[in-house]
RNA sequence: GGGCGAAUAGCUCAGAUGGUUGGAGCGCCUGCCUUACAAGCAGGAGGCCGGGGGUUCGAGUCCCUCUUCGCCCA
């Protein structure tokens, strides 16, 4: 099947995806654009990606070279980082002699035999005293009968094997490294099809398993094996088919970062971070890397190169920018070569690595270098991911915003957790240990649950899939429910045109409400939308309803005036202001609780359209004598609670006592703590300085 | 091995800039049909704030160290 063709399967199957994702964002409540859909595989997508692989080979930013890469022998292809995984493997730990030239034998541990014909040398730690005396020499490896340098590095683990380990191309990251460092020889023995190839000598044409027993077998024979211990060790394999990955040397493309570590940094400053913490993550990140972004890989599906190599000098041919997006296998190259002029060209077969296009989501949605290029998009305001990500997506798109526009992709960075199962372990398909799928939890609890949930904990930290939460989410939107449609009972009447005289618990509640949105702002305003919601769940279910509620049923009840006016003005405003900071968590329940009862009078289409509330200076005066005044509330009820009484039982009196002042500020509330209370009557006596109010209630 | 984070009531978590007796919800106990909600309400019990040092008049909060856990990287 051509490249052309899987791709279209592949945009057949993603646009099923697309329609899967689509529903369950909606049910979901997300609030997208749709229009704004892209895939990486889209037409006009790949040709902005292959622009962005021109634009940086026009600034001089890309280059290929050989270089060690991730093998899976099993699938017969290149694997990123990202998709392996370490497991716990049974091996054995050879001890092999490696006689020196002089006369004598050292010993060598390994678990990979089958490299010896692979050894381009042997490493001792320079702090190793039995050692010491091979200072400079060599070694032969046993078999292959070839000399290698025997060379102290500190990175030899004096306490594994004999303290002498074999350098092989390649065994493992630090052979590559060592190879790279002191320059050693290549000798590739394990091919693609992951067979051994000429190099090995007679192992050629086996499997590594194969050669490894035949190794271990002549190395018996030849008296050069002292033994083997059975060991279990941590393997990189491939996380699909768990094969233990090799290294392949394979001409690589790669964009140049090293030399600009300075600049990333300062781009990292120049973008807000949310929750902080996490700008050092990325720039530990920038100040430790090691190796330029290789960005190809050895696979058939991706965003190709847009180029060939001629046949004759190897040189690359770069697609033309109008020829975009191009496939080189199908395609022929724009011109001949131009630096030997031949017309016989060999198309590239890699592809791009997948960050290489997902770095470009800026550039995307600006439409970069197309013909509805959209000016003024650049940078960004926002980019909300997770924080397993800030070394890949954040990384590689700063840096090409840096590379392509000198600039930061966006201002501001939201950096979320991540959903635990109940064993608190990061839920993944791959890992199969997923407890919450959206889907089936959706059969279940219901968007605004789920929400709830999602936003349970601060920015940036991980949330532990809850049945227990997503009950607590369940019981608020009931909550909701029931508080305004008791509400909207009682606004039938309510005319916001002819303003009432507000009574002090009037004054408090609005002015409470006023303190909540100012501290729950405050969090949006950080991205900390859990500080938001807590802010709006506390006022509304302590204050909001089991307080203010409760005392203004008496005057809500009282028939139509003045006292009853006050107290709906003061309700609506109230549970207004809540409802609109429930909204951008809860989005079902406080859209269709404003449809019903605040439309009408705020004339907004939505309550996710209407303007946040404003976060006014609260009236400190009313909300300190309102928590005065609440002590006498709270003596009442626990008067009753402790005598075993209905809150609806009456009570003859009750006694306030407090400093004069305080005092006078609790005193207009008289009217609706008789109320609440249901006492007869309310006594006040002046006490000395320094204390609280104080309430008794007397029979 | 390195980086980052976490450790607070039985459970899940809040606790700027150090400052009186450390909070919430769930769970538990005791009551209550109260003209929104019993999937509710009221009251209550429950905590050497992971261990050990240190700074300070004063530490859950700052410093050092150890232990355990999570994520990322090598």
């Amino acid at each position: 099947m051509p490249r052309s063709e899987f791709v279209k399967k592949c945009l057949e199957v993603t646009k099923q995806a697309e329609a899967g994702f689509r529903d369950l964002w909606t049910r979901l409540g997300f609030s997208c654009d749709w229009d704004e859909m892209y895939t990486t595989i889209d037409p006009w997508v790949r040709r902005i990606s292959q622009r962005s692989f021109l634009d940086l080979h026009r600034r001089g930013r890309v280059y290929r070279r050989e270089m060690p890469t991730l093998w899976c022998p099993e699938c017969v292809t290149a694997v990123a980082q990202a998709e392996t995984e370490d497991r716990d493997l049974p091996s054995t730990f050879h001890d092999i002699e490696f006689p020196l030239p002089g006369g004598g034998v050292i010993p060598i541990a390994t678990t990979r035999p089958e490299l010896l014909p692979a050894c381009v040398a042997v490493f001792r730690n320079p702090s190793d005293g039995r050692w010491m005396h091979l200072e400079g020499r060599t070694a032969r490896v046993p078999l292959f009968d070839r000399e290698v340098r025997i060379i102290a590095d500190g990175r030899v683990a004096s306490d594994k094997g004999s303290g002498l380990v074999m350098c092989c191309t390649f065994g493992d990251t630090t052979d590559i490294a060592w190879q790279e460092e002191y320059g050693l020889d290549l000798r590739i023995v394990l091919e693609k099809s992951g067979r051994m190839g000429p190099l090995a000598g007679f192992l050629e044409g086996m499997t590594a398993a194969e050669a490894r027993a035949e190794v271990v077998s002549r190395l018996g024979a030849s008296g050069l094996l002292r033994g083997g211990r059975p060991i279990t060790h941590a393997v990189n394999v491939h996380e699909r088919c768990g094969t233990p990955l090799e290294y392949l040397v394979y001409p690589q493309w790669f964009i140049r970062i090293l030399d600009m570590k300075a600049d990333l940094l300062e781009r990292g400053a120049q973008v807000r971070w949310h929750p902080p913490m996490f700008k050092v993550r990325f720039d530990h990140w920038v100040e430790n890397l090691k190796w330029d972004w290789c960005i190809s890989r050895q696979r058939y599906y991706g965003v190709p190169f847009p180029l060939w190599y001629c046949a004759a000098c190897g040189e690359p041919i770069l697609a033309g920018e109008d020829s975009l997006p191009v496939d080189p296998l199908e395609s022929p190259p724009p011109t001949p070569c131009g630096a030997c002029g031949s017309s016989e060209s060999v198309p590239e077969s890699d592809v791009m690595d997948t960050w290489a296009t997902s770095s470009l989501t800026p550039q995307i949605n600006a439409r970069w270098g197309e013909r509805d290029e959209r000016q003024g998009f650049l940078p960004m305001g926002l980019r909300p991911q997770a924080h397993d990500i800030i070394r890949t997506w954040a990384f590689y798109t700063i840096v090409k915003a840096h590379l392509h526009g000198g600039d930061i992709p966006w201002r501001d960075m939201m950096i979320s957790g991540h959903a635990l199962n109940p064993s608190r372990e990061k839920m993944s398909k791959s890992r199969g240990n997923v407890a919450g799928d959206p889907l089936a939890a959706l059969e279940r609890y219901s968007a605004d649950e789920l929400r709830y949930w999602a936003c349970s904990s601060r920015l940036g930290t991980d949330v532990v899939f809850s049945e227990e939460v997503l009950g607590l989410g369940r019981r608020l939107v009931t909550k909701l429910w029931n508080a305004v449609r008791f509400a909207a009972a009682h606004l039938e009447d309510y005319d916001p045109s002819t303003p009432a005289e507000p009574r002090p618990f009037d004054r408090w509640i609005v002015a409470r409400a006023a303190a909540v949105a100012r501290a729950a702002t405050a969090g949006m305003d950080e991205y900390e939308y859990s500080v938001c919601m807590r802010e709006a769940e506390t006022f509304f279910w302590s204050a909001l309803c089991d307080n203010y509620l409760e005392i203004a049923k008496a005057r809500l009840y009282s028939g139509p005036g003045p006292r009853r006016a006050a107290a709906q003005s003061a309700l609506y405003s109230a549970l207004y202001t809540v409802l609109r900071l429930f909204a951008p968590v809860l989005v079902h329940i406080t859209e269709e609780l404003y449809q019903e009862v605040f439309r009408r009078f705020e004339g907004h289409e939505s309550i996710h359209l209407a303007p946040w509330p404003s976060p006014q200076e609260p009236d400190a005066d009313a909300l300190s004598a309102g928590d005065a005044a609440l002590v006498v509330v709270e003596a009442a009820r626990r008067y009753k609670s402790e005598k075993g009484l209905s809150m609806a039982s009456t009570i003859s009196a009750i006694r306030v006592s407090g400093p004069a002042a305080l005092l006078g500020a609790v005193r207009p509330f008289g009217e609706d703590l008789a109320g609440v209370a249901r006492a007869g009557r309310i006594e006040w006596t002046e006490s000395g300085d320094g204390e609280g109010i104080r309430a008794e209630v007397s029979e």
